[in-house]
RNA sequence: CGGGGCGUAGCGCAGCCUGGUAGCGCACCUGUUUUGGGAACAGGGGGUCGCAAGUUCGAAUCUUGCCGCCCCGACCA
């Protein structure tokens, strides 16, 4: 992309608004406009990072076997009524009324209705298991919206469902969720630990958070401190026994501020302990039969008895890792986008738009880049050397390219990585290579 | 939902106390000179001062009501 045919409103002083890291940026960087509390438009640079985040979401979804699909924002009241939601939900839940009176809501999570789709189609234990999701937006009517979009009211959000015949298997479904969550967030470039939680409103027994520790995170969490560097899973069988993943993470103490059991967090060696702030990038749950048994989701089992099946939710914050990953990757001079995220991989700028050799030399980068497919901005605005300097580190590309009359005489371009702010000195052939190699 | 604060040009702010018809920096437009870390000079455009009512000869400024937004807390992906 050329930056002069792109559209990136960058903003050189801070919105007065944004008080947080992530915010500050995101609106400085030109990647979101807010509309009104909690409520935001995504930018192309913006819209871009939030579709790479979905993306790798979805492949890591599809691998543990979960099956996308998409549900509607609006939900009818019906559905919340069998379950008894839609009076315990409360104001948070937007309601909506259409032009025959019929009570509608935008919906806050999806389990009433996932249930309902279940019910309509499945009838035998044969059918199970099954893992259902999709990534759609929901409304939660916050009463203090913050933070940009870490705490919007309208958000994007990855939710699964899982339908076993038994508890046992439930758990099994848990587990592929639990070992899909650690590569996701490893693949995002960030350090997400799962932490015993609370199953709040939703409700039952086993319930982790996985939690991305930054300064600007709203609650307190407390772990041993081997579980954040500990390495992802990576390629395994989802259809093999995933348990010792799991028992692996939870057998190091990890807990939410309302699950924190101080005596037992005592019993860590001094130097393990960590206690930290934390933001929630993903939760989940299993439930049971919370859903299936008030909405007569039930299949047949193999002596022919009805069984309500046994569920669990998994979701994942899309829109929310994006303000999360910031806090997690970011200096003085803006973002530092993890390679996986960035909005391009490269960006490339020309100090000199009226040197000839300059343009020729920068275009032709830039072309090389396209085929290269290693999605290049390629700043050609007028503006002048430092502007450019200052506007890329804002943005935070995880490479940049100088190209100026300079370093042409040399027959060089530099390169900076973004992450160390190491510079080196290359001819445009290493340069390419260097590039080549780091995305591939 | 409790407590606090703010709303004046696209952004950041001053002016309000003490009423007299709006200003600064950045951004934007034109021109010239510049061009390796947010250039200089000259000229220019842009605001019914959040909305409404009231007080007054006169309201950005005083009064009342409403709306919007932010911060701390409680609540939450």
């Amino acid at each position: 992309m050329r930056l002069s045919r792109y559209f990136l409103p960058v903003l050189k002083e801070t919105p007065a608004d944004a008080t947080v890291a992530s915010h500050r940026y995101m609106l400085r960087a030109g990647m979101i406009k807010q509309n009104s509390a909690g409520i935001y438009t995504w930018l192309p640079l913006g819209h871009r990072v939030l579709k790479k985040i979905e993306q790798i979401v979805r492949e890591e979804q599809n691998k543990a076997g979960a099956i996308e699909m998409l549900m509607p924002t609006i939900q009818s009241a019906d559905l919340w009524r069998e379950t008894g939601r839609y009076d315990a939900y409360g104001p948070e839940m937007l309601r909506i009324t259409d032009r025959h009176d019929r009570e509608m809501l935008f919906g806050p999570t999806n389990e009433d209705m996932i249930t309902d789709v279940f019910r309509s189609f499945v009838r035998s234990y044969k059918d199970l298991p099954k893992m259902l999701y999709h990534i759609q937006w929901k409304f939660r009517d916050e009463t203090r919206p913050r933070f940009g979009v870490m705490r919007g009211r309208e958000f994007l959000m990855k939710d699964t469902y899982s339908f076993d015949l038994t508890k046992e298997d439930a758990v099994k479904s848990y587990n592929k969720m639990f070992t899909a969550y650690l590569n996701t967030f490893a693949r995002l470039g960030i350090k997400a630990v799962p932490m015993k939680a609370d199953t709040g409103p939703i409700g039952g027994d086993l319930s982790h958070e996985f939690v991305i520790l930054a300064e600007s995170g709203e609650s307190e969490v407390f772990c041993h401190r081997d579980l954040v560097e500990m390495a992802p899973p990576g390629d395994v069988d989802f259809e093999g026994d995933l348990s010792h993943i799991f028992d692996e993470r939870t057998s190091l103490y990890a807990a939410t501020e309302e699950m924190h059991d101080a005596e037992e967090f005592a019993k860590i060696p001094k130097d393990k302990q960590l206690s930290a702030r934390g933001i929630e990038v993903g939760h989940i749950f299993y439930f049971g039969d919370k859903y299936s048994a008030p909405m007569k989701a039930t299949v047949m089992d193999s002596n022919g008895k009805p069984q309500n099946v046994m569920m669990g939710s998994y979701g994942i914050g899309v829109s929310r890792l994006v303000g999360g990953i910031i806090e997690a990757c970011h200096d003085e001079n803006g973002i530092v986008w993890p390679k996986s995220v960035a909005p391009f991989g490269v960006g490339i700028i020309n100090l000199n738009m009226k040197d000839e050799a300059c343009g020729v030399a920068a275009t032709d980068f830039y072309e090389k880049c396209v085929e290269a497919g290693l999605d290049p901005l390629y700043d050609d605005s007028p503006d002048r050397g430092g502007v450019k300097f200052s506007r890329m580190d804002l943005i935070g590309l995880p490479y940049q390219i100088v190209i100026g009359p300079r370093g042409l005489k040399e027959g060089i371009v530099e390169v900076k990585d973004r992450a160390t702010g190491e510079r080196q000195n290359l001819s445009p052939e290493a340069a390419m290579n260097l590039l080549v190699e780091a995305f591939a």
